[in-house]
RNA sequence: GCCCAGAUAGCUCAGUCGGUAGAGCAGAGGACUGAAAAUCCUCGUGUCGCUGGUUCGAUUCCGGCUCUGGGCA
């Protein structure tokens, strides 16, 4: 089985830092694992690494979308894929670094997607069923053609709801079966997969700074740009935290202090929202930063040496 | 100094016509298989400022005190 190491952890940890000097050590190359970073112009809300700090090391999948091509996990696999692909031909270990633990997953258990594209008509005309809130209708819908989602999807959660039915309608199976069939694949590579985290308190704190460098960095400017450049709020891209909150500031709907406030807020959510998607992850080795007293130094050389205990090189 | 309004969950406040209380936010936990930095679910006991009084019973009514706003001097 081909290796693959996989730094994950919440946002503020310091993993794309780790994986540089990780790369560094093992002749490693970097997949960025992040739903955001795969946009141009999208740098400061993103917390993307700049040149300097990746220090010679090849990334993939950073800097790769304009703002308004939305990104799916089912084109981000595909690209990883032919990245690693790639990686492994020239003899270097494929290091996949980032956040987003959905996509995360597809790659280490190479969950199967479907080549066509989603039908947006139908989508479309299930979005307007929810927009005039008949969200019972919806789920009614659903119960009626795969009540195996109906039973482990919300009621409220329509954006489950509609995918599911789109799923159905695409592929006249229930997703309920596919999602079953997926989760039993064991991961076909030989993997290594690391957690970052440190106290919730510590972490918090981080964020809440983070947060206010990016405003002295200049993320206001960076989201003006780009609603310069033609960006609309509605694209996939503008959801993303630092840039649908200083969007709202700069329509005016609240002062810089509140969109900082919200930022802060949304950004200590997200980090709770990726530990529990990292959690129920099994095979996975927790490093807290806080037993090497945040060195990073250190922490590569721990995880240098548990890789090479693993027989994995 | 006087007058008025407040003092209830970490914060902002609601409420109890007297039977020891509940929302939002914060916080915690969880779900997630083509939007995932998205979307969604669950979780609320706290000397009801302190102190007397009335009462079977006071956070609720009355008095005093302390503190915080605002007004008048």
């Amino acid at each position: 089985m081909k290796p693959l190491i996989v730094i994950a952890g919440p946002t503020a940890t310091g993993k794309s830092k780790l994986a540089v000097r990780l790369a560094n050590e093992i002749q490693g190359e970097i997949i960025s694992a992040d739903s955001m970073q795969v946009y141009k112009g999208m740098d400061i809300g993103t917390a993307k690494v700049t040149r300097e700090e990746m220090d010679g090391i090849r990334h993939h999948l950073i800097d790769v979308l304009n703002p308004d091509q939305a990104c799916s996990i089912a084109w981000f696999q595909k690209m990883v894929k032919e990245a690693m692909a790639d990686i492994y031909a020239r003899g270097k270990v494929p290091i996949l670094a980032g956040g987003t633990g959905f996509y995360i997953q597809s790659i280490i258990y190479d969950i199967a997607f479907m080549d066509h594209e989603p039908d947006h008509s139908y989508r479309d005309s299930l979005e307007k069923m929810a927009h005039r809130g008949d969200k019972a209708l919806l789920f009614s819908m659903l119960e009626a053609v795969d009540p195996e989602s109906a039973k482990s999807i919300h009621i409220n959660n329509t954006k489950r709801v509609i995918r599911a039915l789109e799923y159905y309608h695409m592929t006249q199976e229930p997703i309920s079966i596919h999602n079953a069939r997926e989760k039993e694949k064991q991961s076909p590579y030989n993997l290594c997969f690391y957690v970052l985290n440190m106290d919730r308190d510590l972490l918090y704190a981080r964020i809440n700074h983070r947060v206010d460098q990016m405003i002295e960095e200049g993320l206001v400017q960076e989201v003006k740009t780009l609603l310069e450049e033609g960006y609309d709020k509605s694209l996939v891209s503008m959801q993303g935290l630092g840039y649908k909150e200083i969007i709202g500031h700069l329509e005016g709907e609240y002062d810089l202090d509140y969109a900082v406030d919200l930022l802060k807020k949304g950004t200590r959510h997200f980090a709770k929202r990726q530990l529990t998607w990292f959690k129920r992850e099994e095979s996975v080795t927790w490093v807290n930063l806080q037993d090497y007293n945040l060195d990073l130094t250190q922490v590569v050389k721990y995880i240098v040496k548990d890789i090479e205990v693993q027989k994995f090189l």
